[in-house]
DNA sequence: CGTCTTTGACCCGCGC
DNA sequence: GCGCGGGTCAAAGACG
């Protein structure tokens, strides 16, 4: 998959440039072809050579551009090659070790387990694994690039994946991931397969488990995330008068996954919905969007904490590059905004990601846009994220990455800062401008591109897990992962049957509708909302994602049977 | 009748 | 040790 992921991103960047390119060039004819029908000639002759100048030195600069980003195309490749060498070498260790300790006993597997889960979300990298990383790779930051990235290939590439160890089928790596999980992924660390005399291990796995927090308007009672949850408590939890309802997954009789469900004191119509634990069974297919997001989102955190263990974190300090803590990412399009914020944990022993879907971003009643350096500050040792997907209106769909692109701006990204924050946020004013730009605007933008090409290339090449995470975040957001990937359709493929069919942003606003959900919820709908779509021909929109998540079957999914299991 | 929700009781960790 | 708050359990009731 990660060859097709490279080969998308290759395909994204040519296709952004001919497309800017082709613009470009159509601007000029119009320009040459428009005037010589009403103005003089000689006017004609001089402001076409300007026009053409500048758009010779436009066509210039996205041609360096364009050769900067293959550079760094060839670059994340090299990295994603020694970074499977390394995932396929723990692979192998591992099965190496199960094979020759599967029979003596349940609980050398237990011991093995929390590495696994480790991958997954969040939890530190074990010693074992430490170790393993330390035999095949140099530095600690190549150690959370393979942590990092195992947690999240483990979810989205390991069905596809070619690897010198095994070539799984989809049965396969779904049996390997469910023995994953099943190994390790047991949330309440009181309930796992008792580890006595491993008390540290027990504390360890305890102060990292690891929480998702996703606040989306919903005016349900809970969000239609796609799996099926039984309620097994509620309480009024101090500073919210709303009570907070206790959820545990139901798929499976012993999933781990539970989740809780709070109205937001300050603002009732947002839900609060925190997600803990992974679920060892094969999700539904509307669930895989919210699950494989917090997963993401887990990964993240993970990245955050990973950069906090001895000898990177607190010495290294928060300088180190790969420090996620503090991190704010927001990209604006059209009409929403997706955020990554930071911020700190609520709960002390309980690291959080809190994926904000709100609507405005910058609102009171979202504390951790503000805060969350401060708090995070104050509480250094556990990290917690927030990322920021919201949306400034509903009635537009958004472009994550590719239509938006040229329109982007990055005010800052402070790598060094002790805090690091990135924003990549497309101008209001831009925003609300859909007509054909000037070319004087067409500078302005093409400042700002320059600048959030650099941003983005700092921002990728600096921090292979920023890279990942972003990634695989958004990717969720279009609805791939491991399971769908099993699956014969996706949300993804959903997507992408609705760019072929020209699906208009308001159809799928319908879908935003809670009450089209039959009052379930609203998390998937939002998901599938949150889909881009736009004006432009599928094929390049598609070419803009450098995830592979369209690729399968071109049946369209059955919403029917989403719905309800 | 089976499944799900409600809700009071209970347990546990933490801070004082 | 005690109180508080978060989280869970389980009996009782509601619902289809």
């Amino acid at each position: 998959m990660k060859d097709k992921e490279v080969e998308l991103i290759s395909h994204e960047d040519g296709c952004s440039h001919e497309s800017k390119m082709v613009g470009m060039k159509r601007k000029l004819n119009d320009h040459v072809i428009k005037p010589s029908s009403s103005s003089s000639n000689n006017e004609d002759s001089s402001n076409s050579e300007d026009v053409l100048e500048s758009a010779k030195a436009e066509m210039g600069e996205v041609r360096e551009e364009n050769e900067r980003l293959k550079m760094m195309l060839k670059k994340i490749e090299k990295d994603y090659h020694s970074l499977q060498l390394c995932f396929f070498d723990i692979l192998q260790r591992e099965n190496h070790n199960t094979s020759a300790d599967l029979a003596p006993s349940r609980d050398v597997s237990v011991e093995q387990e929390p590495e696994l889960v480790s991958l997954c979300l969040g939890r530190s990298p074990s010693k074992k694994e430490d170790k393993s990383c330390n035999n095949s790779m140099a530095g600690g930051d190549e150690k959370l690039k393979a942590s990092l990235t195992l947690g999240l290939d483990s979810k989205y590439d390991m069905s596809n994946s070619k690897g010198p160890v095994s070539n799984p089928s989809p049965e396969d790596s779904l049996r390997e991931v469910k023995e994953d999980q099943e190994a390790g992924e047991a949330w309440p660390p009181s309930k796992i397969p008792k580890r006595d005399g491993d008390d540290e291990v027990a504390q360890q796995s305890h102060i990292k488990r690891t929480r998702v927090c996703v606040r989306a308007r919903c005016d349900t009672p809970t969000m239609n995330d796609g799996c099926q949850w039984r309620k097994y408590g509620q309480k009024i939890a101090k500073g919210n008068p709303c009570p907070r309802a206790y959820y545990r997954c139901t798929v499976a009789p012993a999933c781990p996954v539970r989740k809780q469900v709070q109205r937001c004191a300050e603002d009732m119509s947002i839900l609060i919905t925190t997600y803990e634990g992974t679920h060892n069974h094969p999700l539904p297919l509307s669930a895989t969007a919210m699950a494989s997001t917090t997963s993401a989102a887990a990964s993240m955190l993970l990245s955050g904490s990973s950069s906090s263990q001895p000898g990177v974190s607190s010495l290294a300090g928060p300088t180190s590059p790969t420090d996620l803590s503090g991190l704010s990412f927001s990209v604006y399009d059209n009409s929403r905004a997706k955020q990554l914020h930071l911020t700190s944990s609520p709960t002390p022993l309980f690291p959080t990601i809190t994926l904000d879907l709100t609507t405005s971003p910058s609102t009171s009643s979202t504390p951790f846009n503000s805060f969350s350096s401060i708090l995070n500050s104050s509480n250094p040792r556990l990290p917690s994220t927030s990322l920021n997907f919201s949306s400034k209106e509903f009635n537009i769909l958004p472009t994550i990455w590719g239509n938006g692109y040229q329109s982007y701006s990055a005010p800052s990204y402070n790598s060094q800062a002790s805090i690091g924050h990135l924003t990549l946020a497309r101008q209001q004013e831009q925003l609300s401008n859909n007509n054909q730009p000037s070319m004087e605007k067409n500078h302005q933008t093409a400042a700002s591109q320059q600048a959030l090409t650099e941003t983005l290339t700092k921002a990728l090449t600096s921090d292979p897990s920023f890279r990942t995470v972003i990634a695989a975040a958004i990717s969720s957001m279009i609805g791939g992962n491991a399971s769908s990937n099993q699956g014969k359709n996706t949300i993804g493929e959903s997507f992408s049957q609705n760019v072929k069919l020209g699906h208009e942003p308001n159809n799928q606003i319908a879908s935003i509708n809670p009450l089209t959900q039959n009052g379930k919820g609203c998390a998937s709908s939002y998901f599938n909302g949150l889909l881009p779509s736009t004006h432009q021909t599928g094929s390049l929109r598609q070419s803009t994602l450098p995830f592979s998540v369209f690729k399968g079957s071109n049946s369209v999914p059955d919403n029917d049977k989403e719905k309800k299991t």
